[in-house]
DNA sequence: TCGTAAAGTTGCGCGTACGCAAGATTGCGT
DNA sequence: ACGCAATCTTGCGTACGCGCAACTTTACGA
């Protein structure tokens, strides 16, 4: 059911986010202006605007694209329970297979302004992921709480896998999987607790 | 240990902010520039944008202040356990008690993008909330997940009491304490969890 | 097939965000 | 009391973000 607009729309919007990468990793994040990549592209700059609102965004989107609602599909799809679903999906969708998108990576890793907006990726995870829950969860509210505290771990997660060192002493970064799985283990019990509980109440 | 320069600073701060507060419940928030809120304030625009990098946000801060540090503050110094603690620390900070803002927080009410900044602004609970949480969790990783957590579930709270109706039918912004003890009461298993637990280590 | 409504693109203009370097101010050691 | 170093403020220049209104393209019913 898919009609020409939507898979030209969908067309202009990997061909900037793809343009965009490209210029980045040839010439720096920093030396790339908005114009450059709508020129690549084949649109106004302007349109360029109604896709993405910054230039970061459209580079870490062509590493990210639809990750997220990949992610809220592998939770649906799952037998597991909630818990054990959740972090299987995140794991598997966050770790690239091919890695196709290796010095895509490592060009967010260099620039801050990049990781800090691969990291705000994580965000869009909260819609789909409120969706599925809410699938499996009683409560509406619940599902929007949980879906964005899986989100924020799994920002945390990235973040501290991006960090280059900084840190006085302590240098945590291990690989992505071993991050997340940390990361969401600490929600593991909210996740089953939600699950178990059969109706929702104001507790008390 | 305050010396003259951090008072100057923190005072052209507030003088800005509250300056933005005014003219924005004055003129509305669509008809200020920033040039009239450093004009107020008697500093030039471009200082203005050593203290604030939106309009939105110094308006936000005229409001919020330093809500985050005293939530951290009122969690280190409850006696109850964690997830109480931290639900009335909650609870507290966000509701204010001689509503001084009253106006200031309708003006938010109505423009979508100070909506979003205020509830944006929760995500300044992060750093102080990671920091009293690890007095009591014993994990480093975990604080700081557990504080996104929270952060974002005063988020959530935040948006939904903002949210004017919007919705089809069901219109759910009950009180502000009301939905931050709804939004909080998912992650209280984590937070019990999360203290219970004596020492870390990496599950499998 | 045609006409009209819905959605997308573009140029324009205003206001904003921020790096940079020069000038002003504060902190501190002597 | 003096002077240097650290920090803050400011003007300037460039690039960005986005509302708006005109124009183009796609969708769809008659």
């Amino acid at each position: 059911m898919t009609g020409l607009r939507e898979r030209k729309k969908q067309a202009t919007r990997t061909a900037l986010s793809s343009a965009a990468l490209r210029l980045a990793v040839e010439h720096g994040p920093e030396n790339v202006r908005v114009d450059d990549i709508a020129e690549a592209a084949g649109v106004s700059p302007r349109t360029y605007n109604n896709y993405f609102s910054s230039r970061e965004e459209a580079i870490v989107f062509a590493v990210t694209s639809d990750r997220e609602s990949r992610v809220a599909a592998a939770v649906r799809a799952s037998p597991a329970g909630l818990a054990d679903a959740v972090v299987e999906a995140v794991v598997t969708q966050y770790t690239e297979p091919g890695e196709e998108a290796r010095e895509a990576l490592l060009l967010i890793t260099t620039s801050p302004a990049l990781r800090t907006a691969y990291a705000r990726s994580a965000t869009a995870l909260e819609p789909p992921l409120t969706e599925v829950l809410a699938e499996r969860v009683p409560d509406g509210p619940t599902a929007r709480v949980l879906a964005a505290a899986v989100a924020a771990a799994v920002r945390i997660a990235l973040e501290q896998w991006a960090q280059p060192v900084t840190s006085g002493f302590v240098v945590v970064s291990g690989s992505l999987p071993d991050l997340l799985r940390s990361a969401l283990a600490p929600l593991v019990p909210a996740l089953t607790a939600a699950q178990a509980r059969p109706a929702a109440d104001s507790g008390s």
